[in-house]
DNA sequence: TCCTCACTTGGACGACCGTCCAACTTGAGG
DNA sequence: CCTCAAGTTGGACGGTCGTCCAAGTGAGGA
């Protein structure tokens, strides 16, 4: 089967996150991969140069996709006071974490290993930047939806609100605890709901 | 050289987390660790039954100690207001993790592969428990020291607080982005001192 | 139709893996 | 000093790994 390179990578992409998903970091050989995708052994290495420059490129295509399209979840309903809006947005995310807990394990596995191998190098490329824009378009919108304006620099609390989902993430897989990740969500929709201000 | 079968469990289980903490998880192989703790590859399965149960082993011994003597800084410097001597400890682990990143990678890397090891099987066996219930004791602490109670469980708000310091790492690890971690520490302090109440 | 060459394939290679176990060492009891 | 069981060791084994490359393949130009 002859297909474009571009193509390649991506059903190559494609199969990394589901093995990644389904047997870990540690199961995401070169084999394991290819099998995945149903591509003979050799097309790995004539797509990418090498393993670990397609597990880069897996990171970046959940970076855009998964990420953003799991948080733009938060934005589902905007009905009640701001805070209530956080809240119900933050609280879908808790559902989709416990309906499909390997994917964001996978997400984390796959971060924390690129996160290692620059640990001696330069400071982080800023992958995160984008995850805090759309959170930060997001909390725009909830304010401005809901009559309030941000007294704090929404990316500043964009990427508490990022980083607080990390945190619900793996406490989340350490605990099992549903109720409480929902707690948490709560308590992190208040806080930034503090930071707001109605407008007059 | 003849050593008490417990004092070779302890002497693997640090040369285990020193690996780690160097090369990653992935570079925790048999052969790394008994290197670094200087022992013949034999002493390993004498030792332990298998890798993996010195990799659990490692991950209790980090949540007992690594973890819980991380966590003891928070307690540090009680002077100013409640919201003050939160903030204060949490910054002081905010300069630990940027002392220090790799471990608190490690530990993040051992807690995930064991959490999804069971993910199929019963939820966890509330390794973070520990954690939750000295954070709570600190909190209790620094409450008591400010004249304040607290409005909230206590354990309740240890948990987010647990939470977003895994958030804080995570984000940090991605982004290297040292004020802005600092930044998310006062944000997390504001936010919990918000469920204290002055001690009439 | 046939040639050509870029694209594609999967077996080969050396390295490393976790585990096992036969051989060796050791120190206490006789 | 000898015996022997317990403790210790490192080489052997089968397997998997990432990478490479010689051979195979098929579409487009002659």
């Amino acid at each position: 089967m002859r297909i474009p390179v571009a193509e390649r990578r991506a059903a190559l992409v494609a199969a990394t996150l589901a093995v990644v998903e389904r047997d870990g970091l540690g199961g995401a050989s070169a084999r394991a991969i290819v099998a995945e995708a149903g591509m003979p052994l050799g097309a790995l290495h004539y797509a990418f140069p090498s393993l670990d420059h397609l597990l880069a490129a897996a990171l970046d295509a959940v970076t855009d996709q998964e990420r953003l399209a799991a948080e733009a979840l938060l934005g589902a309903g905007v009905d009640g006071s701001l805070e209530a809006t956080l809240a119900a947005g933050l609280d879908a995310y808790v559902s989709l974490l416990i309906a499909r807990p390997a994917r964001e394990l996978a997400y984390l596995e796959l971060m924390l290993q690129a996160s290692r191998d620059r640990l001696d190098r330069e400071p982080g490329t800023g992958r995160y930047a984008r995850s805090y824009a759309v959170v930060a378009a997001l909390l725009e919108e909830a304010a401005a939806a809901t009559g309030h304006r941000w007294a704090s620099p929404v990316l500043e609390l964009a990427r508490h609100a990022v980083a607080m989902l990390d945190g619900i993430t793996t406490t989340w897989l350490a605990d099992h605890d549903d109720a409480a990740a929902r707690a948490t969500a709560r308590f992190l929709a208040a806080a930034v709901a503090a930071h707001a201000q109605k407008e007059g």
